[in-house]
DNA sequence: TTTGCCGGGTT
DNA sequence: AACCCGGCAAA
């Protein structure tokens, strides 16, 4: 592990420029566990010097990347508060190649992207463990941790200064009012691997609802695979929670029972399955009800 | 064409 | 049960 650190540390701060680095914590790391296909990933230790010659290896053999081992430490703190851990003792892996080169007011953290949970953890591996056991309904000692997690939490990145309620502005709907979810990353992130929208306040006036109140929050969202965009906000409710959906034998959407009786189209719902989203290869990621070409559950409409 | 998934199979 | 897949309809 150690030594996977020293040598992104090492190798990582002469490729870009010392100066004016956008150093972005690069999730190098999470290449998934499974290196098939996936030809653009090769996004390996440090950062991946921008597409411009690494196409020429074939595949990089991808460093060894367990993925994360890191449950030890937060098994006992079973609350998942915002200043969980800080410091970065904790992991190696996700955080920057480049020690402390940061803004001195900047911070990254990372947002849940559910539906009405606004929940910022500092880490990543919090939010995976926040996203794994409150919204997964995934059982929190069975670890487990496919990438599925990463669909639900996009990483930002803030001014300190103005923390104060700084990220609350960062949602434009109050939590209490039931308004629709704004569609939060901007759909101009579709490239395929991260890019960073720096909508700062200065040229490009971005009509976008968040770091409307709060100017001087420029922020980053990182979209790691190309459908964080639309998943997280499309989700209308969790995947447990989703049993209501139209629980009765009845046929294509004529809720009876009652005197109300709501009749729903099937209109074949918008929100991407799992075979979408993961893409036929990694199909060993899909819920189970997509694998046996089943109604999926885990992005239900 | 692709994608979601119902109905109906097999193990 | 779990696990598949033909085939259909919607996009």
């Amino acid at each position: 592990m150690a030594a996977t650190v020293l040598t992104s540390l090492s190798t990582s701060p002469m490729v870009l420029h010392p100066s004016s680095a956008p150093t972005v914590p690069e999730p190098a790391a999470r290449a998934w566990k499974e290196v098939l296909s996936a030809s653009y990933s090769s996004s390996t230790s440090g950062n991946w010097s921008w597409d411009a010659s690494d196409q020429s290896v074939p595949s990089t053999p991808s460093p060894p990347l367990s993925n994360d081992n890191n449950k030890n430490f937060l098994l006992s703190s079973q609350g998942d508060d915002v200043s969980e851990d800080v410091t970065e003792s904790t992991h190696f892996m996700f955080e920057d190649p480049i020690p402390r080169k940061r803004k001195n007011s900047m911070k990254v953290m990372f947002k849940c992207l559910w539906k009405n949970c606004e929940k910022v953890l500092s880490t990543s591996s919090g939010i995976q463990r926040h996203v794994r056991t409150v919204h997964l309904g995934r059982n929190s000692d069975s670890d487990y941790s496919d990438g599925e997690e990463d669909f639900y939490y996009s990483e930002i990145e803030v001014n300190m200064d103005s923390l104060t309620e700084g990220l609350s502005s960062l949602t434009p709907t109050s939590p209490t009012t039931a308004g629709p979810p704004p569609v939060f990353p901007p759909p101009f992130t579709d490239v395929p691997h991260s890019e960073h929208i720096n909508m700062n306040g200065s040229q490009s006036h971005a009509p976008t609802l968040l770091s409307q109140s709060a100017p001087s929050t420029l922020c980053h969202i990182r979209t790691d695979h190309a459908y964080q965009a639309t998943a997280p906000v499309s989700i209308p409710v969790g995947p447990e929670l989703a049993g209501l959906g139209s629980g009765n034998g009845t046929g294509p959407g004529i809720g009876t029972g009652n005197g109300i009786s709501v009749s729903w189209q099937k209109p074949r719902g918008e929100a991407k399955k799992c075979r979408k989203v993961y893409g036929m290869e990694k199909r060993d990621m899909w819920c189970t009800a997509c694998r046996w070409k089943k109604a999926c559950q885990r992005f239900t409409d």
